[in-house]
DNA sequence: CTAGCCTTGAAC
DNA sequence: GTTCAAGGCTAG
């Protein structure tokens, strides 16, 4: 109950950024948002926007639009598989888990932030940063109300100004669940991908309470919202499946390929990327994408996975025995350096606090050529690595070597990330894997600067 | 139609 | 027995 309110005083709906009230058909949303969207799938409510689709949707104005309102409803992730076509009240449904999963996540996040917070207010300022500090909580990145469903796979220039989302089939979903057959997606498929449970690697490490360096903080509190992205890509998944296609390869593919989406608005929100020019903004993410890709599946697994098997971002977890004997030869010996690494950075126990560091350690690469500032670029790097170093020192510095084993694991996902990609291409080229997507545009991206 | 409060019931 | 996310009810 008390852990129920605190959750309630801390976070927003991400449609109206109203008071929480709860997890609400997938994710955490206020009760009138919950209403609406009951009301709208039960009732298969048709609505129009009477201008263009961008109306801005907040507490005071989200009775305005029903339809840019419902729009954004299933862009931040709300499932429409959680309203029951047969309407049977009370009982659990198949995200409890994942409501679990979440509340643990979000638990340690915020243990992890208010306890950092509370030493760096009180204690002995040992270091100054010249940062503002925002005090007090920072709930969900706030979700552009101008992002509307695009036909067209949308580049990555027009990503970084202004952030398209991938809309769910709205109209595919509801023939399902207007014939009055079973609510919920088809269990029959892809019975190597199971739902995980919540006896994951989460619990493993207790969160230390170290002084934590203000930037790695800063750094922490760009990490996106892992349910709204879980619920999100899921979503998208679902669509694919319904749509027939037809492999686990290729649903893999359009899943690093939204991962990349969220990849990509992560930068775009986070401190100190969001102040550099788009081209600088670009030649960054061209450079890094699949380091980014291969450490936030890396980060996962380490922090929430379970051994023997691959937590995919949806949720849902790979079997890698599955993968040793379906995937063949080339990808599963990549999937199993990848559990290597895994391991390697378990025994290390790297923490959350250390891959937000890496995270922009990788994104902000001072090898990248032709930059218009470099210095920056320079300066963001050395600033992330000394962040780093200072954090890993005051938490483990009877560990000789710790930080340079951590700087060894980061070369050891850039040369697994090179193998990943000229593995994607050339599938690509052989007409296996995906096409006209973000991943491929990356793809090409880094080859034609080379 | 909205949104706050109420009832229900499977999972724990 | 408790929890809490479903659906239901109803005044405004």
């Amino acid at each position: 109950m008390e852990s129920r309110q605190a959750l309630c005083l801390i976070e927003l709906c991400p449609v109206c950024g109203d008071q929480v009230s709860g997890y609400h058909y997938g994710l955490l949303t206020c009760e009138s948002c919950k209403g609406f969207f009951k009301r709208t799938v039960q009732n298969n409510k048709q609505y129009v926007c009477a201008e263009q689709q961008e109306c801005t949707i907040d507490r005071g104005q989200r009775k305005r639009c029903p339809s840019c309102r419902f729009l954004k409803c299933l862009h931040v992730g709300m499932r429409l598989e959680a309203v029951r076509a047969d309407r049977k009240r009370g009982g659990r449904n198949k995200f409890g888990p994942m409501y679990k999963r979440d509340r643990a996540l979000k638990q340690q996040r915020d243990a992890l932030i208010q306890d950092g917070g509370f030493r760096l207010d009180s204690g002995s300022s040992t270091h100054h940063r010249n940062l503002t500090f925002t005090t007090g909580f920072h709930p969900l990145p706030m979700i552009p109300n101008t992002s509307l469903p695009t036909a067209q796979p949308p580049h990555l220039c027009s990503l970084l100004p202004s952030t398209q989302y991938q809309s769910t089939s709205f109209s595919n979903w509801k023939s399902q669940h207007s014939n009055n057959g079973s609510p919920g997606p088809r269990d029959g498929k892809s019975t190597h991908i199971l739902y995980s449970s919540p006896s994951s690697r989460i619990h493993s490490f207790s969160p230390p309470a170290p002084s934590m360096p203000q930037l790695v903080m800063e750094f922490l509190r760009c990490d996106p919202d892992e349910l709204q992205l879980q619920s999100k890509i899921s979503a998208r998944i679902l669509q694919e499946e319904e749509n027939g296609t037809p492999n686990t390869f290729s649903l893999m593919c359009v899943m690093a390929d939204q991962t990349l989406f969220s990849i990509v608005e992560w930068a775009r929100t986070s401190i100190f990327f969001k102040q550099l020019k788009v081209d600088d903004q670009m030649k960054l993410l061209h450079s890094c994408w699949s380091d980014l890709l291969l450490l936030d599946t890396v980060c996962r697994n380490v922090l929430q996975g379970r051994e023997n098997s691959l937590l995919l971002v949806t949720g849902q977890e790979m079997e890698l025995s599955y993968v040793a004997s379906h995937a063949g030869l080339t990808l599963a010996s990549l999937v199993q350096r990848g559990q290597d690494l895994v391991e390697k950075l378990l025994i290390l126990k790297v923490d959350r606090q250390e891959f937000a560091c890496i995270k922009f350690l990788v994104l902000f690469n001072p090898d990248v050529k032709q930059l218009e500032d470099p210095q920056f670029v320079e300066s963001v790097h050395e600033q992330a690595e000394s962040s780093l170093l200072e954090y890993t020192l005051s938490t483990s510095s009877h560990l000789i070597g710790r930080f340079a084993h951590l700087l060894l694991c980061l070369s050891e996902i850039r040369s697994l990330s090179t193998l990943a990609e000229d593995y994607l291409y050339c599938k690509h080229l052989s007409g296996g894997g995906p096409c006209n997507n973000l991943l491929i545009e990356m793809l090409h991206a880094k080859r034609s600067c080379a």
